[in-house]
DNA sequence: TGGGAATATCCTGACGAACGTATATGCGTA
DNA sequence: TACGCATATACGTTCGTCAGGATATTCCCA
């Protein structure tokens, strides 16, 4: 998928990434935060660290969020090129899940963390 | 799924349903025309019927379209109770690809149909 | 009541996606 | 250089989904 272009197919390989729960909650989690190492996320999904990885490999792929490294942590982001589109899609979706037990906790886990890696907060 | 709440797995139902090129082909010509029947689909995608028929059931099932019968005909119109949701992704994802082959060319054999039944323009 | 058109469902096979586990890579530190 | 932590990828299995065709259902009209 070329960015900045949207034909039907690539806008599919978007709606399909983002038809799936975990992935879902990571998007809100990232959007919410501006950019989250993988650490975190695993932490607050309280899931195996391949499986989160792995999300977020299908993420990138179709170029909804970009990865940067930073030290030992990997940091994850929305990909602006493709804000117009995703910000719209994920304000309108979130707003409807919310209040979501999910997503709920998932940001509850997070805030819970007690020592947060160094690198995400220094943005 | 409840029409009216959104919980995670019903925002990423709905999401599965959009991820299908030829679901969101048959979403933007009901979205422009209010209300088409199957055989005006069927014409405009230049697909067998069963096809169309299963996807819009797909549509269905996750409450995003809603059908009504007139006479010996289907009509499928946009589920008003997800307009919210529906309508503003529709909007965002329809602008950047409304100028797809596929899209063009739907709309085109759409307008190109010499007898349109009936049913559909009496609305 | 019988025929034909419009629409929906059933069946089977094939492909892709998700999972769990194990393993590899990259970076900092001793 | 060796070790440990953070992260990514490979592998094998399982499961849901899509396609295509055949068939069933519903409705109109003669």
């Amino acid at each position: 998928m070329t960015i900045g272009t949207m034909d039907v197919d690539s806008a599919c390989a978007r709606m399909a990434a983002l038809s799936d729960p975990i992935r879902l909650r990571l998007l809100a989690l990232i959007h919410k935060h501006g950019e989250l190492c993988v650490c975190e996320m695993t932490h607050a999904l309280s899931l195996p660290q391949p499986k989160i990885s792995k999300h977020l490999a299908v993420l990138r792929n179709v170029e909804l969020v970009r990865m940067r490294r930073n030290a030992q942590w990997v940091l994850y982001g929305l990909e602006h090129e493709a804000a117009a589109w995703l910000d719209g899609v994920l304000a309108i979706t979130l707003r409807d899940i919310e209040t979501d037990a999910a997503i709920v906790g998932d940001a509850k886990r997070l805030a819970g963390m007690r020592v947060r890696p160094q690198p995400c907060r220094d943005k």
